[in-house]
RNA sequence: GGGCACGUAGCUCAGUUGGUUAGAGCACUACCUUGACAUGGUAGGGGUCCGGGGUUCGAGUCCCUGCGUGCCCACCA
């Protein structure tokens, strides 16, 4: 018995620390289903939690709750991903600490302190919107036991050689001075530059003009270079120019990648500009002459212009070429430039190249065996693939995997001071920090040498939650299931749910790091969410929160249902607004929820629910479980195919419509037990059980159906109403419903039909005539198919509920009609 | 330049393998306090399914093509 009204304010934080106390959501290793794991997104606590976060971890929480619901076992554990460069710039914009002013140690310690006290907050923020997570299986990738993980992969990289050290062009940035990887890198647009064209002496007099927007990297100038084709350029080809300014010869070399529409179609390549003089520099064997320092400052090579910022040295360069007479043309420009992501205050600075000694895993010699991973593992949406797939397939750099920053997981390795030879930690000493600790060898095992220096980078923060899947295979072991017990019990796991940004890294990373280390991919299935967008469509960003992005006054206002309701509203893989008028009929479908269940549990009272349909179902009952079937076919369906908001909104057009509208209307007065001559199979006792069980597993089975998306109110109805019947101690863990054998009935259907096109004819004769819809009518007569009659005469009872007539004959005919009379006024 | 997705009512979207008269919610109009619910209910108005070809007895749905929008990637001397 359901009583009274339903405040989300007080239910919503009860149920949430009554599923605490109960333990409903804790993974249990004895649980006889099939496995279905989870290998949650940690998200990154460098920032705040938004409706983007709530839009995708909702998602993924309705999947995992249906499996749950379906007897699976379900191992949902959460981390937070609080190690490397977004950490600690996240640190450094926060507390303006930066780690060369404080000392590593110190700073290490901030971000701790940062990241733990995110965390917190995090936590509590997740509960309130009501994730299913096992809290007991937390973890963090900066604590010890993902850190010991990390290095340990990190060692099983280097020993079937998946990882090597070169010193090579990497990508570069000068504010935050360390190397990225191609998968950081994105766009900044409409970057104004002036790009300039100046002479290249080629001796006797000539000149061979080339148009550059790097002018200050003419001192590294190796090489120019012009289409193959060009028939302005045949006759230099193979000639030697000199630079401007610095007076190097470099040759003049052919090759197809130069295009002869842009500037003079002859190109400068310089160690390094762009990626192309990468390619250049490695196919022709150039030499290297490198003119920039890791801080973004030119070097001694660049002569007059040493020390100078690279922006300050090309105003500079510009105004001594034109100073020179050098400038032969100049337009200014808007291009799009590399930057990274989150770059230090948010600078976006421009990414450049330099040498530098850097661990890299190998990526682009099995570029077929990522793409053939991909298509072993189910995609939903299934386009979503193609992303990834695209990405592979314009892959360029290795995975450079070094940062050089403080905070993260350290390499556990040294290198010989002599011979410069990695030499590596052993297992046992994991998690090390080579800065503190000794290396496991007294002696370099190459050369003899007894000196080392450690290696102070520290690996990407991708490095480490590419290996989710095998820090999940620890977060067990406190409850007697080891990582290899984990491996043989619950390699691959089930799901990966990201939102469609990250594919290109954390989805891609973890496979590859999946198939190096055990061999096979990391799961089967991946779950795409799109973004969810402000009101104005925008992506929510990180960097750019404002108070009113908080969720959580979202959450207070229109409940956590209400919100997860708007969550699972799109297509998936879709993008979506934030929009109150979906908040709004989340809201309402709630309060009807709490309302349909409340009028058929104050019908309930002692009746102990049949297993198989009563004899006594009427043709109005039969026909709604005939729907209920349907809906409880489909929705389980689409959610089997990842397409939570099909199963929703079939679920919810049901029980509005055909549930609230039609059916209660119709079985009311045989619920109410009051119909004064319920002739035929109206009869009293028999009509009132008969909808008593349609009403029962109705409710109860649209309660679960809808269990997964709003938790809170489906368990309250659940624990109120159905629980001592049904058996389980939560809806969450009940069982997912099913239909009997005998509900799916066509003949039903169609009487079905005829019953709503009845009650439609009437309301709309009292429509016209605009009185209510409780305005008795007189006597009704039905003209329809005669083989219909019967059908209809046991209807007799529901009929006259939902059209409030005093008296309903039937006549035969082929076309259905109403003739209605209006109702005798009672005498007084 | 390449890839993917999308284009259906004023707005946001659903339309299963091609099959009657294309649906829902919101908004709009008129009305109804009916014994679960006014955070409700009833009735109603509103659509050249982006354009053009084609396949078919039949196309919102399949094929070709054009246009538009968004995202990803590439280019970015």
């Amino acid at each position: 018995m359901l009583e009274g009204k339903y405040d989300f304010r007080n239910a919503e934080t009860r149920l949430q620390s009554a599923w605490a106390a109960s333990k409903v959501y804790e993974f249990d290793p004895s649980h006889p289903g099939r496995p279905y794991t989870v290998d949650t997104p940690p998200p990154t606590v460098s920032g705040k939690i938004h409706m983007g976060h709530v839009y995708s971890y909702t998602q993924a929480d309705v999947l995992i709750r249906y499996h749950r619901m379906k007897g699976e076992q379900v191992l949902y554990p959460f981390g937070f991903d609080d190690n490397g460069l977004p950490t600690e710039i996240f640190t450094e914009n926060v507390t303006g600490m930066k780690a060369q002013d404080v000392g590593r140690q110190q700073f290490i310690e901030a971000c701790l302190a940062m990241s733990h006290e995110a965390e917190v907050q995090f936590e509590r923020f997740w509960k309130r919107l009501g994730l299913s997570v096992d809290w007991r299986l937390r973890y963090s990738t900066i604590d010890p036991r993902s850190r010991r993980v990390s290095q340990q992969a990190f060692l099983d990289l280097y020993e079937k050689d998946n990882v090597y050290r070169l010193e090579a062009p990497t990508l570069w940035c000068t504010t935050c001075q360390t190397g990225v990887a191609q998968a950081d890198v994105e766009d900044q647009e409409g970057v104004e530059t002036f790009f300039t064209t100046i002479p290249f002496d080629l001796g006797s007099g000539e000149a061979l003009r080339i148009a550059t927007t790097r002018p200050e990297l003419l001192a590294a100038c190796v090489a120019i270079f012009v289409h193959p084709n060009d028939a302005r350029y045949t006759g230099v080809v193979g000639k030697t120019a000199r630079t401007p300014i610095f007076g190097q010869s470099v040759p003049v070399l052919a090759d197809h990648r130069a295009n002869p529409e842009k500037g003079t179609g002859a190109v400068m390549c310089c160690t390094f500009g762009d990626v192309t003089d990468v390619a250049w520099w490695r196919e022709h064997k150039l030499p290297l002459r490198l003119a920039l320092r890791e801080d973004g400052r030119m070097n001694d090579l660049a002569g007059p212009y040493a020390g100078l910022h690279l922006k300050q040295a090309r105003a500079r360069i510009l105004e001594d070429l034109a100073a020179g007479g050098l400038v032969r043309e100049q337009m200014k420009i808007e291009h799009t430039v590399g930057v990274h992501e989150r770059c230090v205050g948010g600078r976006k600075t421009e990414l450049d190249y330099l040498v530098r000694g850097q661990w890299f895993v190998k990526l682009l010699e099995y570029k077929q065996r990522w793409i053939d991973a991909g298509r072993r593992i189910k995609w939903h949406p299934d386009h979503m693939r193609a992303r990834y797939e695209n990405w592979i397939e314009g892959l360029n750099w290795d995975w450079n995997i070094s940062r050089q920053r403080a905070y993260g997981v350290p390499f556990p390795a040294w290198f010989c001071k002599a011979c410069g030879q990695p030499i590596l930690a052993s297992r046992d000493q994991l998690p090390v920090d080579p800065l503190a600790d000794a290396p496991p060898v007294a002696s370099c095992p190459k050369c003899g040498a007894t000196e080392v220096t450690p290696d102070a980078d520290v690996m990407d923060t991708w490095a480490t939650s590419s290996v989710t899947p095998q820090i999940c295979a620890t977060v067990l072991e406190p409850f007697g299931i080891s990582p290899d017990e984990f491996e043989a019990r619950f390699r691959p796991m089930v799901l990966r749910p990201n939102a469609h940004d990250i594919i290109r890294t954390w989805d891609f990373y973890t496979i590859v790091r999946s198939l190096y280390h055990t061999g096979e991919i990391p799961w089967t299935d991946v779950l795409i969410s799109g973004w969810g967008l402000d009101s104005s469509g925008k992506k929510i960003s990180k960097s750019k929160l404002k108070a009113a992005d908080d969720p959580t006054p979202t959450l207070e206002q229109w409940s956590a249902d209400a919100v997860r309701y708007w969550a699972t509203g799109a297509r998936t893989g879709a993008d979506t607004y934030i929009n109150d008028e979906v908040f709004r009929n989340g809201q309402r479908l709630v309060t009807k929820l709490w309302n349909a269940a409340r009028l058929a549990l104050s019908q309930m009272d002692g009746y102990v629910p049949s297993p198989t349909p009563p004899v006594s179902l009427l043709p109005t009952d039969r026909w709604l479980l005939s729907r209920l079937a349907q809906v409880i076919d489909r929705a389980t369906r689409s959610l089997e195919d990842y397409e939570y908001a099909a199963a929703k909104s079939e679920t919810e057009r049901f029980f509005w419509a055909e549930l609230c509208d039609n059916y209660l209307e119709l079985a009311k007065s045989r619920l109410y037990g009051d119909d004064p001559a319920a002739g035929g199979n109206g009869r009293a006792g028999a009509g009132r059980e008969a909808a008593q069980y349609t009403l029962y597993y109705a409710v109860l089975s649209v309660v679960k159906l809808l269990a997964p998306f709003l938790p809170h109110i489906t368990e309250e109805i659940y624990l109120q109403g159905f629980a001592k019947t049904d058996g389980a101690t939560s809806v969450h863990v009940s069982r997912w419903p099913e239909s009997h054998p005998s509900w799916a009935d066509l003949a039903a259907d169609a009487v079905g039909e005829v019953l709503l096109a009845i009650a439609d004819g009437a309301r709309r004769w009292k429509s016209d005539r605009k009185v209510s819809v409780g305005a008795p009518l007189g006597a009704v007569t039905i003209t329809a198919p005669a083989d219909l009659h019967p059908a209809l005469d046991a209807c007799l009872a529901d009929l006259r509920s939902v059209t409030r007539a005093q008296s309903i004959s039937f006549r035969p005919g082929d076309a259905l009609a109403l003739d209605i009379q209006a109702a005798q006024p009672q005498p007084a």
